[in-house]
DNA sequence: CCAATAGTGTCTGTGAGACAGTATGTC
DNA sequence: GACATACTGTCTCACAGACACTATTGG
């Protein structure tokens, strides 16, 4: 009780919007809400950012206690602040959200409080009604996704740190939801300066010719861009 | 004295980056601050965002305050948002950062409060060393407005409303520090999709031909896009 | 007519899109 | 050898960059 004021306080918490693609779906992490408001109802993954705690620690938290990844190999970056007076019926709640963006992310569990947790594909998602404004903070990050993708080697971050070309390949298609010509695809990704280097090796075991495993080449922008259609 | 916690508060604050060309510099306007921290540094226009009140309207408040401005006329859009526990030694402060670009903002008087303020040219504003983070949100600010040329029509925003081919060229070099070919920019703009169109008009009274005057088509973003260099 | 500024046309290289056939593995 | 998958080569068109000359005004 050693703070007082005439004002109700605000609020500060960080939203998460985790993007991967799992069996072949652009998908985002929901977690289920267990009280009130909006009890039933998914939301995305976040909480409250503690006083003395950096947005981007905040976000790094969540994302661990969500998903049990570490900063390691997991793309964090700062999507947008969302503040309308009137988002949170509890009190005024301003929360910056982030976007994170890995390959395979695991399986979720049941989260630490007893409600439930899951993978939906975008498309699901955003077609439900999500609590809060959080409907508008995943269409947020899909758009960042889809528009960094043109130009940046956030792909890379869809897929093992070896992949092969089918494999990144399927990652433009899943996002963006278009079809590209494989004979295109490769030569655009061929002559991207630094985008992505051949590592000797091959996956093999499945069926058909084994394809070659490909590796980052350490751009981070890349020139010139893919094109989006 | 009506609120307690036992947690010191958040504040929530805006701050703005408002760019504009004055003769011939790609500008940003700073305030001198008056007290402690940072007394007698440049610092962005901002305040404290009310606890009723959306965080977009708090931007257009401040910039009608600083500038005399309305909504009207001129581009406003989030930037990012800053909230290192350390940014300002008073308070835990976390400011979202708001860009806003015009087409011949007015001179600015002194402030409502008495310290002083102007534009500087943005090469000056950041080398010298403004208050608090300052010279981080504006290098976001600057680079979001050299991105968005390329892709958006954000370089209309500062020109009036009927500008000429040449007037606009000078927007994409001043602010990307470039020179562009005449040719190659005017085919360029035609060519983009309801970009600009002629208005008939030509601006009469300079030496030299008269330049035909334009105006914005419609596009908000450009296909295909302007290339930075 | 001279100075100043606006405006246009051509050539060339590169990259994107459309498209079909060859290579290399498993069963 | 049949099947599945990976990989590559060519043609065409559109656009970007380099570049020099003509047009229209005021003084």
């Amino acid at each position: 009780m050693a703070y007082t004021s005439e004002y109700p306080p605000f609020y500060v918490a960080v939203d998460l919007v985790i993007l991967t693609i799992r069996d072949g779906a652009f998908s985002v992490l929901l977690v289920e809400r267990g009280g009130e408001p909006f009890a039933g109802r998914w939301a995305l993954p976040g909480g409250f950012v503690g006083i003395d705690e950096d947005l981007a620690d905040a976000a790094y938290r969540e994302l661990e206690e969500e998903t049990g990844v570490g900063a390691t190999s997991v793309h964090l970056e700062q999507l947008a602040t969302f503040g309308r007076p009137d988002r949170d019926p509890r009190h005024r709640v301003v929360s910056t959200a982030y976007l994170a963006v890995g390959a395979d992310l695991p399986e979720v569990r049941g989260g630490s409080d007893a409600s439930d947790a899951r993978w939906w594909p975008v498309s699901d998602a955003v077609r439900q009604g999500l609590a809060f404004d959080h409907r508008e903070i995943v269409e947020a990050g899909v758009e960042r996704v889809r528009s960094k993708l043109e130009y940046s080697d956030l792909a890379l971050r869809f897929v093992p740190r070896q992949f092969t070309m089918p494999e990144l390949q399927a990652v433009y298609e899943t996002v963006w939801g278009v079809e590209l010509d494989p004979r295109n695809f490769a030569r655009k990704v061929a002559r991207t300066e630094r985008f992505v280097q051949e590592t000797g090796e091959a996956r093999r075991g499945g069926r058909g010719r084994p394809a070659r495993l490909l590796e980052a080449a350490g751009a981070t922008e890349l020139m010139p861009p893919m094109r989006r259609e």
